[in-house]
DNA sequence: TTGTGTTTTACGACCTCC
DNA sequence: GGAGGTCGTAAAACACAA
């Protein structure tokens, strides 16, 4: 305020000395004052100012004051205009970065809901595998008990069992035999949630 | 017209750097 | 200690729906 009364030039030197105003000039200074505090700036004032903030986030001395007078400003008026920008600058830059980091998140969700399905999809499918081998393993001790008709039926049990095992793993990829390598030695202790469990 | 939400201008308090 | 920065906020200016 005392600024702008002295920048208006509505000082006043009486005889009395020191700066008195005229009680209706001082009034008027009042309200234009009060007018004035918040006079928005013209369009050609902000386009330069926004001109140079473009260029430099801050402002030399030198710089302020040759474009307060440019802009026909107050120095501190450029100061605290360019303040301010700088405050709604870094507002919308962390809109910005929300909303980027916002949209990762989400995207990571969507990842992490896709490999969860994937792992239960594999550890069905190992399970079923599981169950074969089970049963062909069965099967073939079941055969074990009457060595003499299996000597005679077959050359070699343990050629058939491998056969049989090895025609499995064929049938099984190796996703399966990495999870189930992973499962067995590694996630049990690493918490079911991974797993979905 | 008016109530309400948003943006802009200005300022005080506090902090940092030289 | 002073200059200049950020941060929070007040208040004017503005936009807009009802």
């Amino acid at each position: 305020m005392e600024s702008y009364l002295m920048s208006s030039g509505f000082t006043d030197n009486t005889p009395q000395g020191g700066k008195i105003l005229r009680r209706r000039q001082k009034k008027a200074v009042v309200a234009a004052a009060a007018e004035a505090k918040k006079r928005k700036l013209s369009d050609e004032q902000v386009k330069l100012l926004e001109f140079s903030f473009m260029r430099e986030r801050k402002l030399e001395c030198r710089r302020k004051e040759s474009l307060a007078i440019e802009l026909g400003l107050d120095p501190k008026q450029v100061a605290v205009w360019f303040q301010n920008r700088r405050a709604r600058w870094k507002t919308r830059k962390m809109e910005e970065e929300y909303l980027r980091l916002k949209s990762e998140n989400e995207e990571a969700v969507v990842e992490k809901c896709q490999l969860e399905k994937e792992v239960l999809k594999l550890k069905e499918r190992l399970s079923k595998t599981e169950e074969e081998i089970s049963r062909l393993s069965i099967g073939i001790n079941g055969d074990q008990k009457d060595v003499r008709t299996l000597e005679s039926s077959s050359s070699s049990l343990s050629t058939v069992n491998h056969e049989v095992v090895a025609e499995d793993i064929n049938a099984v990829d190796w996703q399966e035999y990495f999870i189930d390598f992973m499962y067995s030695n590694y996630w049990i202790g690493w918490g079911d949630d991974f797993l979905g469990m």
